[in-house]
DNA sequence: ACAAATCTTTGAGTTAGGTCAATTACTCCG
DNA sequence: CGGAGTAATTGACCTAACTCAAAGATTTGT
């Protein structure tokens, strides 16, 4: 079944069709058992759910949707990365989230109507997603509405981490940016250092942060100079978080 | 009752002590009932809840709560308004959001566990909330698993539009931030022109928006230069939206 | 393993927007 | 109505971040 298809070569360029087949074995089925939105859901529903479900491989760079199109499936992340972003009209790409196994994404739309998806979702590498419908998620909780405090704090969590972002953003300078978005990628936050895997490459980290790739570059540049940071590839080592918060000021 | 007490005369410094009276008027109750998180809930609910929270006027400037405080209620706005913010540890005052007459804020952390507020929230002016109980909701919700539908809707709308500021906050540049933000203000979005009312003082939608007060007002002189836009206080007139579009590119 | 493509870094020059300072205009009070 | 306190505007200056360009590194596909 093709989902989508379009040329291009780069990131905000899609390539490829989705193939999807029956999501049929046990593969990925811990994580989603484990998610916050399914826990509570008892087995025989579950896997009833499942059942009108479909895995999905994606490629490389492979588009999953399109901003505007309706939406008829969320998903939950069995392997690889995605990313969100958005598409203005001058054809500038802003990423605005990246989806790791274990998360469920496009699900804030469940509810809307009519449901269209708010973004673009793409594969960052090759990962697989379950495709679960919008209707069979809708039916199982008008059927079970003990099931809807789940996905209520579910929401709820969204509603602010979405939030904490927005604050992030109303940060004025570029460095205290990306500063306070690596720390929110620490484990333990400012509590202790500690290696940071960034969940993007740097150019998308940097459009995710509203700076160009070379300040990105240059800010990480000069921390590591300053002995508050080791780069590794896409692998940050901070070890005083708190020294960080002090010169971002 | 005093809920907050500090001292100050600014933005960030609030001033007074709330005093709460019961709610045991018709006032505001109409724009209650509309309100997408209690419309479905029978009268006879609806009423108990009400019974159980408590009005509370606010002054100008004064603070509601505190960020990081204990969440025991969420509140809906009968007059006035009133703006969420946050503060960091050099004491910038960031705001995030601004609340009309009508809404409900603070209701995201229903759920959460410990629940606290994930920002501070101010009166712009003198206003009046209904404070309602967390608790008492969630008995409500907990009684008639059928109330939670509304509520998912509402959290979920709530995800979506933060994730919609968030977006605008990747737009790199100062004067495409603030046309994307009036575009969104007009009530028909970029259909037609119309006149807009800022939510908050200039200087708060400057930092709303990331900037100097001294920025957003250059930007507004200049397209004011340029025919796009009439300013008359916080009112702005902006007959041709497709123009602004235009130019931000 | 190699080639091609994309991503990352660095340099040099420019500019948008921040900072500081001073004036003007509001708004809220008494 | 008048005065005090804020908020908004404007100017001059400066710096952080953008742009353009080119070299280097990494990743992907064959």
């Amino acid at each position: 079944m093709g989902l989508m298809q379009t040329t291009g070569t780069r990131y905000s360029k899609p390539i490829l069709v989705a193939v999807n087949k029956p999501f049929d074995d046990e593969d990925g089925l811990q994580a989603l058992r484990s998610h916050p939105l399914f826990r509570n859901i008892r087995s025989r529903d579950l896997e009833d759910l499942i059942h009108q479900s479909r895995r999905l491989r994606l490629g490389h760079h492979q588009l999953l949707y399109r901003q505007d199109m309706p939406a008829h499936h969320f998903f939950f992340v069995i392997s690889g990365r995605l990313r969100l972003y958005r598409l203005d009209s001058s054809g500038i790409d802003r990423t605005l989230d990246s989806i790791a196994p274990g998360d469920c994404f496009a699900e804030v739309m469940i509810y809307a109507d009519p449901p269209r998806y708010a973004c673009y979702a793409e594969a960052l590498k090759s990962s697989e997603v379950l495709m679960i419908p919008v209707k069979a998620y809708r039916d199982l909780l008008d059927r079970n509405p003990e099931y809807a405090q789940a996905a209520l704090e579910h929401y709820a969590r969204r509603a602010v981490n979405r939030f904490h972002d927005l604050e992030i953003m109303t940060v004025q300078n570029a460095r205290d940016r990306l500063i306070r978005y690596l720390i929110d990628l620490l484990p333990n936050g400012a509590e202790e250092g500690g290696e940071v895997e960034l969940p993007l490459p740097k150019c998308l980290v940097a459009s995710r942060l509203a700076m160009q790739p070379e300040t990105f570059s240059r800010i990480l540049a000069d921390l590591k100079a300053n002995g508050l940071l080791r780069v590794n590839r896409s692998k940050l080592f901070i070890s005083d978080p708190q020294r960080l918060i002090q010169i971002s000021q």
